[in-house]
DNA sequence: GCGCTTGTTTAGAATAGTTCTAATTCTCAC
DNA sequence: GTGAGAATTAGAACTATTCTAAACAAGCGC
């Protein structure tokens, strides 16, 4: 069976060109080692591994590969949008969005029951002791 | 109406007690200026604002009372679990389980359907690019 | 093939946010 | 008032990331 949730290592350089970019062995190195172990690696577990098939590559390059591969959406960055943490001491069970335009981030209210809901998708072994739900994109009508 | 989001700074202390720890000025500086602007400042904004009442506080001070309102359950930290951004190659609509006791972070499935459900909280002019959620707790039962 | 333009990689410096350290000050119980 | 532990402070240190400037490589028109 085929796997559709993610690309594989030959479509990389269709994916790239169809952004106006070029197949580096660099990329190419970057994304098989996500490909390969999919454990969430940090950038610097991922030079780790890529240094095996590629020493001379630089930190600063696997840097610039994993910022191209998510912008080609070919792969997904965990925590993005890093910064500085936020504090917020509305303690109603919230979720947050964060207008990517302004930079603002705004309570958004949760009804209890979807997040039941919500917290239902977790297999029976795995016991949260928090959930967060962070929104990006843009808002329509908010003061400029 | 009361809110009951949120406590006064009067019962701050009492809260403080609770988990054996004192009612300091910085802290009820610092907790002032969460409940003054609800804009979810981070740290250094919290330092900019504390200071215009009291000029003398360090940074490490307001970083160590926004730490322990935050363990005090009386703020919240969004964005926290801060550190290395990590890269997940699966495309699938996923949610994440950050297990805390071993740093490891799994791709919990998640149906279609509830996302929609969850982007159906936003207000009508709020779009969003992007949900992110994450767990955070314990699992029983993955090899140690 | 030759030079041009543009995209990519590189090493190292710089930055931002946060945490650590060691010394000092404060508080409370006795 | 004294002593023990808690809290604060300034500044150094640390970590993840981004920036910078230079070198390199690839495709394109000729």
């Amino acid at each position: 069976m085929i796997s559709h949730d993610t690309i594989s290592p030959d479509s990389l350089a269709r994916r790239l060109a169809d952004s106006g970019l070029r197949a580096t062995p660099q990329r190419e190195v970057v994304f098989g080692v996500l490909l390969k172990k999919r454990d969430h690696p940090t950038a610097d577990e991922v030079y780790a591994r890529v240094r095996n098939e590629m020493p001379t590559i630089s930190l600063a390059t696997v840097y610039n590969c994993l910022e191209t591969l998510v912008q080609c959406h070919l792969v997904r960055a965990v925590n993005f949008e890093r910064g500085p943490t936020r504090y917020c001491p509305n303690l109603h069970p919230h979720a947050h969005f964060h207008d990517e335009e302004t930079g603002e981030t705004y309570d958004v209210d949760l009804p209890p029951e979807l997040l039941a809901r919500v917290k239902k998708v977790l297999p029976s072994d795995y016991e949260a002791s928090s959930v967060e739900i962070i929104f990006r994109g843009k808002t329509n009508s908010h003061a400029r």
